[in-house]
DNA sequence: TCTGGGGTCCTAGGACCC
DNA sequence: TCTGGGGTCCTAGGACCC
């Protein structure tokens, strides 16, 4: 029997802040623009191509950057912008396959075997490339190849604007000589081990023979890396990953070091207030709590609790938050500080209100149970908060 | 060039339960 | 009684990605 290879997409947005903002104004496409560092102690999130040409790159400190490129416009982080553009991308990339999995806000995953009977796969990307771009100005870059990793490793390889194909047979050709430190997973903290044993390029890391040294580099994940390497993954395309945020959280560097305690409270109390509220407009709650302290000597600390009730309330939150911070607290200024929530679920009461104006649909047998044990859930949790208080 | 803010996943030890 | 083995949850830290 033959063997069926799959058609896996990975796509990815060019610039993608940079490009939202040069969709909604067209006078910023030909002028070098930055998204992000509000204050000299930011960094970019990104940079358009114009910017690029003078060696401004994401991730850069926004000193440098003027550096490089005094006329380069720097514009605030509009998230709600690049909301509205990510949900476009997914909407167009829906009418392509029903196998799509987010990646992040600017990338998808495309399960495209069962599609490509009648159209060769590229004629299929250079059409999506070309509708996101006259219809949206959303430049992007797509790989295809037989399976995640290596659409992913694909995309990467022609920006912006590019297609590439990445077949088994092209491995030692375009994938094996790129430098280790371009292999999806491998970060700033492990290549350098990496390369102390030898190891400069991918094409290193699938004939490398002394697992047991590299055991001591990469952990438990020495045979995903290496199977990747060689072009083997087999995660599948997955819609259901990423639906639900694992956690939700904000955090903030200032613009000059905190000394004084009441203003550490101050900034927490904003903090839990903007993450409260992200919590509830996700009709979620939640039941731990994590704060992040980052010292002015770069160190950091979190904490965190889980309670044994979930919440969505300010003020129960907040208790823990300043609890978590008072019992941690050094005499170090603080650069930065931060609030997120986890252990996140539906919350069962808006449901429940959504159903008594439903009255055609009968509640199930389940629902009933879901909403006994979440009533449960919340009396003896005030309960217990109670008796913290005293 | 002194290093953002949003996340996910993994590891490892300890508590606790059966 | 001197001691097990599996499973789950919690907490802290770290690596990585966009």
């Amino acid at each position: 029997m033959e063997k069926k290879y799959r058609i896996i997409f990975h796509i990815d947005l060019n610039a993608f802040f940079a490009s939202c903002e040069m969709a909604e104004d067209e006078s910023l496409i030909k002028i070098p623009l930055g998204i992000g560092g509000s204050s000299n102690r930011g960094v970019l999130t990104t940079a358009n191509y114009v910017a690029r040409k003078y060696g401004v790159s994401s991730g850069m400190n926004v000193v440098e950057a003027k550096r490089l490129c005094p006329s380069i416009l720097l514009l605030p982080v509009n998230f709600a912008l690049y909301q509205k553009y990510s949900q476009i991308f997914f909407n167009l990339l829906s009418e392509y396959s029903d196998i799509i999995e987010k990646g992040s806000i600017d990338e998808g995953y495309l399960d495209m075997t069962d599609m490509s009977e009648e159209v060769h796969p590229v004629e299929i990307a250079e059409e999506i490339q070309k509708r996101l771009l006259n219809e949206f100005k959303l430049p992007v870059s797509i790989g295809i190849a037989p399976n995640m990793f290596l659409a992913k490793m694909a995309s990467d390889m022609k920006k912006p604007l590019g297609i590439t194909v990445l077949r088994k047979r092209d491995l030692a050709e375009k994938l094996w000589p790129l430098p280790i430190e371009d292999m999806y997973g491998i970060g700033k903290k492990t290549y350098p081990n990496l390369k102390l044993i030898g190891i400069n390029t991918i094409g290193d890391l699938v004939n490398y023979e002394d697992h047991k040294k590299l055991k001591l580099v990469l952990g438990n994940r020495v045979k995903e890396f290496i199977e990747k390497a060689k072009g083997t993954d087999n995660r599948t395309v997955d819609p259901h990953r990423y639906v639900e945020y694992k956690s939700i959280g904000t955090s903030q560097t200032y613009a000059t070091d905190i000394y004084e305690y009441q203003t550490v409270l101050t900034k927490l109390v904003s903090l839990t207030k903007k993450v409260v509220n992200r919590v509830i407009k996700d009709e979620s709650v939640v039941k731990t709590i994590n704060i992040q302290v980052r010292y002015s000597d770069f160190t950091q600390i979190n904490r965190s609790k889980t309670l044994d009730f979930y919440t969505d309330n300010f003020f129960e939150i907040y208790q823990i938050v300043e609890q978590l911070y008072d019992d941690n607290q050094s005499d170090l200024p603080i650069r930065l500080l931060g609030v997120s929530v986890s252990n996140i679920k539906p919350n069962v009461n808006n449901f429940r209100q959504i159903n008594i104006f439903d009255v055609s649909k009968e509640v199930t047998k389940e629902e009933k149970v879901i909403k006994m044990l979440n009533n449960i859930n919340v009396t003896y949790g005030n309960k217990i908060i109670k008796k913290g208080i005293k």
